[in-house]
DNA sequence: ATCTATTGATAAGT
DNA sequence: TACTTATCAATAGAT
């Protein structure tokens, strides 16, 4: 609405980003105002603009609309009391994909240059790189311990197909030495035999990832 | 805006009201939504019905909102204190926390570092990690443009100090031979003379981080 | 829920 | 920052 239309994305150009922040602020909250009056309904509306300044509407007081909410929450909460934490986690994980697909692709990058990491010293930016870089490492951490739990899982549960099948390979041919020499023949799954399958988990973890960056300080160590 | 204007006062129908409740809060959340899309802002939003049903719609989470509406008030008290050095402190501390958390994405990263990973897939991880290293990859590229600028203006003043130099040893020593062979012996600073100072600048970047991570990638290319 | 005539919001320009 | 105006978007009322 306006002389042409805008693709909804982050404005790049401050000024402009600045001038349609107070227009469309100022419509937000008349409308909030309006549907507060035409529905009977309460709202409380908190916007704070990039630069850190607060704005904010509530048809009675934004301390009982907060108050109001809280206890709704809880609640609703719960309601579905049991499965809390998991259903809190899984909101969690599905707002993180959502920024994730907004942030995702390189065009990104040079708007944050531009835009979001000006007024940044070097050190600032040292900071962030480092506290980043911490953060990777600990999501590769707990990547890597998810996919070991479950090559682990597999291999227990192929060792154990494997030891049912030389049973029955036992019943059908009769003789425990036919079992016996099968042993090393018959494996036609190629489930990992050995107690502790770290080295293999290694080999399977690092290859990922090797042709962009250096995990190894979070994966051997 | 539709077939008729109508007054902004209560809607007495309670059909039309439960109606014209749904589409202008739909409306609502969608205006909300562009206008931090648009102007990069923070937004919580929280509606009751008149049945006392909840609503809400926040950019980050309502939690966050909250918290930061609360700080934000109070600091706004103390504003009106002479507090007024404390007060600038805390407010660049408000903006520079502004910039990090957009910058990282998703701020929450790291509180749920320390807790818990664990309601995420290993697809959620490997997204989040792959948002972070392209975060990590735009400030290693802030960080090098800015100190990349720094070292050619710093080349540039000493280049033309040094011309200055040359300048006045021709008038003290007086003969243009003079000035002439000392251009090579008197350079006691050593500033780097090449209009390009391309690869001098390489070499001094690369070396803070060399020890723990590969930067050429983003430096070379 | 879906469809449009109409009003309202606003992007761009001053 | 405030005003203007051409356009697009939201939605009131009907189905």
């Amino acid at each position: 609405m306006g002389r042409g239309k805008i693709e909804i994305r982050r404005i790049d150009n401050s000024t402009s980003r600045q001038v349609t922040f107070s227009k469309r602020r100022k419509g937000l909250i008349k409308k909030a105002k309006e549907l507060t009056i035409l529905c009977d309904a309460q709202v409380g509306l908190v916007i704070f603009s990039s630069t850190g300044k607060l704005y904010e509407y509530s048809n009675t007081s934004m301390k009982s609309v907060i108050e109001r909410y809280n206890t709704s929450k809880e609640e609703h909460q719960q309601l579905l009391n049991p499965n809390s934490e998991a259903k809190f986690w899984q909101r969690e994980a599905e707002v993180l994909r959502h920024q994730l697909q907004t942030l995702q692709g390189n065009h990104r990058c040079r708007q944050m240059m531009g835009e979001q990491l000006s007024g940044l010293s070097v050190k600032n930016l040292q900071d962030l790189e480092n506290q980043l870089e911490m953060s990777v490492r600990c999501i590769r951490m707990k990547k890597e311990q998810i996919l070991t739990e479950e090559i682990q899982e597999l291999n227990q549960k192929g060792n154990s197909i494997h030891q049912e099948n030389l049973e029955l390979y036992k019943k059908v041919y009769g003789t425990s030495e036919m079992a016996a020499t099968s042993r090393d023949a018959f494996n036609p799954y190629g489930f990992h035999t050995s107690e502790d399958p770290q080295e293999l988990i290694q080999l399977q973890l690092s290859q990922p990832e090797q042709d962009t960056y250096e995990t190894s300080g979070s994966a051997s160590k």
